[in-house]
DNA sequence: TGGTCATATTTCAAGCATAAAATTTCGTGC
DNA sequence: GCACGAAATTTTATGCTTGAAATATGACCA
């Protein structure tokens, strides 16, 4: 009797569908961690987060079109983002200066302290549910990661 | 003088964090690129397609409950997407035998012959995304990966 | 000057996602 | 039978997300 989980034929596409399956439950575990943990101990979420975090890096703001660049999300989500930040206090819109059509969104005092504190539970927490790997692992998966990543063609 | 770009005294959790950060790139880029290909070319969404194929695996159907635990989503949600499948005649719903409370969703055909054909095209395109792993690395990565997450404690 | 096209942003409609409340049914103990 | 807590589902309110339409301003050219 032979015992075979998988054929010794198999084509590499359906290695790299279990790849991606385990990847993406992988990021999405966390992910959902992560969600939860900023809602329950920190009464806030995941894009706002993000943008505090691309704004804290930028003290003079950005225009409203670069930051969902950055971000990677349509400009009328961060429209809705940075509307509520503003109503909590941790982000302002200013005019920007020689273009009457564009707004630069920046931190307020309060968003810089918020964000710092959330920034250091953020790193502890993706280290711990990132224990798993020593740091040799951890370099050797970056890499590999990286190496998909270079080879991405979007369309 | 010296080039360095890291400390050697970087603590793990930085490299946790690029680590992260990295992986949360690659798994989003590719995740855009389906959604994206699911609407331009099928005019369908990718929790439609999820559902699907969880269907899809128990002709028999699924209580809405167990759907949701399997989907790992919230029974309010998956509500809502098995009643637009049903618009659509992918999906249907069935009393459960025996319990009046239970609803269990199933495939029609219809349903059947739309993921029959979507899962084809969805692991050529995974299978597109990740070309930059050879079958050694992707099954490297898998490995690692499979670490990780054995790793993860939930709350 | 005025026309025209591009750019920056917001608004809108639809779908996805959650947690919490509401509804219906089940099961158990009395 | 019936009271009562548990379970299955739907409904509701809120937020995130997108693409497309709407609005306002800028830039350029004739």
């Amino acid at each position: 009797m032979t015992l075979q989980t998988k054929p010794a034929t198999e084509p590499i596409s359906k290695s790299r569908l279990r790849l991606w399956l385990k990847l993406l439950k992988l990021t999405s575990g966390i992910e959902a961690t992560l969600r939860r943990r900023l809602r329950d101990n920190h009464d806030t979420t995941l894009p706002r987060f993000d943008v505090l975090s691309a704004l804290s890096r930028y003290p003079d703001g950005l225009k409203m079109s670069d930051l969902s660049t950055y971000l990677k999300v349509s400009n009328g989500n961060v429209t809705g983002i940075v509307d509520r930040l503003t109503e909590e206090g941790l982000a302002l819109r200013v005019a920007s200066p020689g273009d009457r059509r564009a707004q630069v969104a920046r931190l307020t005092p309060n968003g810089k302290a918020a964000f710092d504190a959330l920034a250091r539970h953020h790193e502890a927490w993706v280290d711990d549910l990132l224990t798993g790997l020593s740091a040799d692992e951890a370099k050797t998966l970056t890499r590999l990661v990286e190496k998909a990543l270079a080879a991405q063609e979007q369309p």
